[in-house]
This record gives C-alpha cells, sequence and structure tokens, in this order.
DNA sequence: TTCTAATATAATTGG
DNA sequence: CCAATTATATTAGT
C-alpha cells in the first residue's frame, strides 16, 4: 500500500540526546532553523529528526495541555451530575404536590390517621373492600418507587454513593396561589428544567 | 520519559518481508512458534521480531474492528437513552396522578370547579398542616426510594452513582383517563436529545 | 512464558 | 508549521 522502500533504520534517539533536545526545548519549544542545526550538530543527529523532534515534543505538550483542561473542566461541570439532579428535583416537586394533595383530600374526608388506614403501603390487598376505594390514596400509594438504572461499567470503578435525598424541606413559598395554578405550578417546576426535552 | 537503556536500533520491514507476514497473517493470525521462527528465517528478522509483528498485527485488526462495531451499536442504540426515558415516564406517572386527585378533587367540591381556588394544593409548607402529624407523608416518603445509576464509562470514570432501592412501578391502569393532554407540557417526550453527552 | 492492551517514539502524509 | 496517522518497540498486567 503505502511503505516505501526508501525507509531506512530509524533509531530511538539515546538520553544524552533525549536530555539535550528537552533542555533546548525548555528554553525554546520552537527554535529557528539555524538552533536546529546547531543542536543536530551538537547531538550527531540529521537537522530534519531534529525538527521532526521539535514537532512531536510540541504535539505532546499539547496534547497534555489538553488532557488537563478537560479534566478540570469535567470536573468543575460534572460533579454533582446537574442533569440528574434536576430531574430528581423534578420529581421531587411532583412528590410534593401529590403529598399535599392527599393531606388535604384526608381532612375532607375527617379521617383520623391512626386507625382505618388505608393508605399504608399497597400490600394491603387483602381485603380491599372500603365504601370508598377512592382511586386517590391507592393513586398515591400506587407507586412512587422507582427504577432507573444502567450499569456499563465494566470493571471500572463505579463506587456506590448513597443518597439521602428528599428533603422536602425545600422551600416551595406560595407567592401565587391563585386558582387553577396547577398547570402553572407544575409548568414552572418543569420549566426550570428545560434540558430533559 | 519512558526511554529505558538499550534502545538501539529499530529497523522498519521492507515490502518483501511485509508481503510474507501479511500472507502468513492471512492463514493463521496466530502462529506457533515454530512457525513464526521458519518465517523469521525466510524473511531475515530475528523471531521475537516476528513475533512482535504479529501481535501488533492482531492489535490492529482487533483495534479495526472494535471500532466497527462500536461505530454500528452506537448508531442503532445510543439515541434512546433509556435512563432518561424512564425518569421521565415517571415523571409523567406522578403527573397522571396529580391529574386523577385533581379530577377527585374537583368532582367532590362540585360545581365551583371553574374558579374553585379552595385546594389550591401549593404552598403552605410554612404554617398550617400541624394537626396532623401525617403519617401519610411517611408512606409516601417511603415509597419515593429511588434507584437511579448513571454510567459514563467512557474514560473509565463513572464519576458517581446514587442508591436508594425499590423496585419498578407497576404500570397504572390509566385505562380510564384519556384526558391526557391536561397541561400539556409533558407530551413532547421527544426521545432523541444527546445533550448529556 | 506468551499474550493483550496501552503507551512511547520516530517518521510520514496532507493541508 | 500543524494535525493526524503509521510503524516499531516497550512495558504492565494476567
Amino acid at each position: 500500500m503505502a511503505s516505501k522502500r526508501k525507509n531506512k533504520n530509524m533509531q530511538r534517539f539515546n538520553d544524552e540526546q533525549i536530555k539535550l533536545l528537552e533542555i533546548m526545548f525548555e528554553e525554546e519549544s520552537r527554535p529557528e532553523s539555524r538552533i536546529k542545526q546547531k543542536l543536530a550538530n551538537e547531538v550527531g543527529l540529521h537537522p530534519r529528526q531534529v525538527a521532526t523532534w521539535f514537532q512531536n515534543r510540541r504535539a505532546r505538550l499539547k496534547i497534555k495541555q489538553t488532557e488537563r483542561e478537560y479534566s478540570s473542566l469535567k470536573a468543575s461541570y460534572d460533579t454533582p451530575d446537574s442533569k440528574f439532579e434536576s430531574l430528581k428535583r423534578e420529581n421531587q416537586l411532583l412528590l410534593l404536590q401529590l403529598q399535599k394533595l392527599k393531606d388535604t383530600l384526608d381532612k375532607q374526608h375527617g379521617k383520623n390517621g391512626m386507625s382505618s388506614d388505608s393508605n399504608s403501603v399497597k400490600g394491603d390487598s387483602t381485603s380491599e373492600s372500603k365504601e370508598k376505594p377512592s382511586i386517590l390514596s391507592e393513586s398515591v400509594n400506587h407507586n412512587i418507587n422507582m427504577f432507573i438504572g444502567d450499569a456499563n461499567c465494566e470493571d471500572a470503578e463505579c463506587t456506590e454513593k448513597e443518597t439521602g435525598m428528599l428533603n422536602i424541606a425545600e422551600p416551595i413559598d406560595d407567592s401565587s396561589t391563585s386558582s387553577e395554578d396547577w398547570c402553572s405550578f407544575l409548568d414552572q417546576s418543569s420549566g426550570n428544567s428545560q434540558w430533559w426535552e
């Protein structure tokens, strides 16, 4: 394909040569031709080799710098994983709304929280006969559980971490409690995370 | 950097050598030692050089195959991103539940549905609703555990993973809820989005 | 020891 | 000159 016959022998430069080249590179990563020629004489290489070495050396430097930049950028932007955080916050808000609505309904029905607890976990399907199947409670308790996962990490270091989420203490502050602003509220909450669509 | 001492001369193999090596490689990419030795004699290289060549040749082959596989896999699978789809679906479920609750409330309060602001479920959190230690809240909270796993292992650096636990939400029996378009802010579920990469 | 995967380095190619 | 790629070698880990 592309193999020329003019390829001679390649030669790894020895430590002395490398050392001198590195020293020169530290002073000036892009020296003039004359300097390179002089250097070539000193280390016993062809000028072309010295030029090539400087090019490769600059390329290596650039790669390292780029990697470093990328790392720090990623470290600063990626850490909280803001995208997932936002989605989780979104879900928390929705759950908060559900909870409040449920409280309101319970009050309306004048229930005592202690007895006749039809809103426990969904395990009590033994005898569901309630005078009011109340789509509400069942619906609420129905399931807010979720499992969302994916693990691609083969042998990497995916460290696990517990999230003590559910800080529902979030001040949702009712500045605008007008009538059917259900939608507006939800609209807001989903609006502050446009990224998800 | 890592240049050890005894780096001597390297030698590019000539066309004849390469040609023979390639022919042999096509027949058997991993020949036995004797064959490699015989080959080395035929082309005038050290056995070690021939072995190295085969190793790197295999590496190159594998890289190309892997790249091809990755490309097609990525092309076909990359888009939906099930994690976020799941989260979005979860949000939709929550909203559906809210809708049901809201409908129920409207019916209970009957006529003033249009201007009903009696239960604007939102803002409280500051005062009010103290008399009820909210057993319900706990119940709800217990159901909120999520398990979210993140996996960007491209660079073998899974930043973090959060675990809650629990199971998949049962599908809501929404055969009756056909008015899905309330606050239609969820509907554009757009599965495209590569925004997060 | 052999193999794989990852990396280093000298050289080439094309722009 | 630079970016990208190639070809050989070397090293770490199994």
